[in-house]
DNA sequence: ACAAAAAAACCGAACGTTTGATCGGTTTTT
DNA sequence: AAAAACCGATCAAACGTTCGGTTTTTTTGT
């Protein structure tokens, strides 16, 4: 709620859950669309009160003793279903990982693009694409954490799928450092690989998240850490000139004396 | 094999290895002292035979199943010893799990240190820190990759140990970030949480290790483009000024004009 | 040096559990 | 009353582990 005259802050974590609005119902619908043969239940309602309740018990427990490890009796317990009902809404373990695996990263690129059409300056680009890509994985991030974990133990098919996925949003952040280069914003001799580290750092966010809840490091903090590190490397002299002023506070004073 | 008058790159990977001679059959004993109650092999001869072909089995089989879904049948087929036979060199499954974590993470940090004693110049410490984990992980890479990917399902007693170890090589590179703060060196606000990020790029080494392979990017090049990325961000204006030359090439003149 | 005896290591069938999945009968909703 | 959803005992398969018997290696006795 910006006073007049106040400019509203666009880039904070809570104003990307405002935006985004992460519909729980959305998401159901198209883990629905995709495994339509496997799901036995008719009525939409019930599907997406269950299929919700059963993806909820299904990532706490695999998320802490991995998805081998959550026996269908175990789900039964977390969610108050019994096994046998369990098996109306997917046909088999394989295909309850496969939604699972897939959700998460539909969801990103989803997100992802739809943010990225909003800004054109390649600057622009990379704190957006940073900001966008972590705010996701801190609203969902018990479907990225499965994702990291579990994609390894997918059939030799779905495995190929989920790393194709994971080198798209890699290429994506390798493709605006290679624009901002093009435009002498950027100062990058290898932007794949540059991207690659950005992932990296991105992925530790949501893998190592109990870490920085304990040292009180917000999403936002770790964002923008992020960026600054970035932007130290990347952007040229000719790209500093120039640059958008960042929002809320610059970039330290260090560098310039 | 520098010739006369030749400075003889000590920072490359080869001489890495040449350097610390990752002995086998060292990291047998220490892992014999450790479960000493456990195995029933008498004779160190064969104990020492057998268990690295068991190591190697087993690393190989859980890198590309998971550990849980090693069966003590696979692994007998993989190391061609009967069930039975292998239950002289561990107590059980758990056992060996343990077994299999703690050792990449002993040796780690015996190298590192082993490595940190030599340099005193904070940056110079940095560069060897990074390169240092970065060879290890690459010298041992199946047991980095067990070791991060199987942490979880450790009970909390193990677990507890392995979160420690990971936090304590987190705080190595803290502290020297720190000491070069305290010299005029680096201009770093937060040192534990660019530490962290450096920890993340070093551990995206062995966690995709397939990907870098893929592109032909070698560890060396690896190892010199995170710290030319740390460095960017880190070193002030004064810690540029007095600089240890980087060997064998200097960083790009990028910035400087 | 060599055979007999003792020790060490190995084998794999077998046991008791646990697992993913099924299905006829029951309850709930439409 | 028909359709939809649920229940939980039950099954075959697969699991970690054991153990009595066998093979291999080392030690001992001469």
């Amino acid at each position: 709620m910006p006073t007049p005259g106040e400019i509203e802050d666009f880039s904070g974590f809570k104003a990307f859950l405002r935006r985004v609005n992460l519909s729980r119902r959305e998401i159901c619908r198209e883990v629905y669309e995709a495994h339509r043969g496997a799901i036995k239940i008719k009525k939409e309602k019930t599907l997406a009160k269950n299929l919700l309740r059963i993806f909820d018990g299904a990532l706490r427990i695999s998320n802490e003793k991995g998805f081998r490890a959550m026996t269908m009796r175990s789900l039964s317990r977390e969610t108050g279903m019994s096994t046998g009902a369990l098996y109306g809404y997917f046909s088999g373990k394989e295909d309850l990982l496969e939604m699972l695996m897939s959700t998460g990263q539909r969801t990103t690129w989803h997100i992802l693009r739809e943010s990225m059409a909003q800004v054109s300056h390649p600057l622009e680009k990379l704190r957006v694409a940073v900001r966008t890509h972590l705010f996701l994985s801190e609203a969902m991030l018990p479907w990225f954490y499965f994702g990291y974990m579990e994609a390894r133990h997918l059939d030799p098919r779905h495995k190929e799928r989920a790393v194709a996925g994971e080198l798209r949003t890699e290429q994506l952040f390798a493709d605006i450092l290679e624009e901002g280069v093009r435009m002498g914003i950027f100062a990058v001799s290898n932007p794949l690989l540059l991207a690659s580290l950005i992932k990296a750092m991105v992925q530790d966010w949501y893998v190592k998240r109990w870490k920085y809840a304990k040292r009180g490091i917000s999403v936002d903090r770790y964002a923008g850490q992020v960026i600054d590190f970035v932007e130290a490397y990347a952007v040229s002299l000719e790209g500093q000139m120039k640059a958008p002023r960042r929002t809320p506070v610059a970039r330290s004073e260090r560098r310039r004396k």
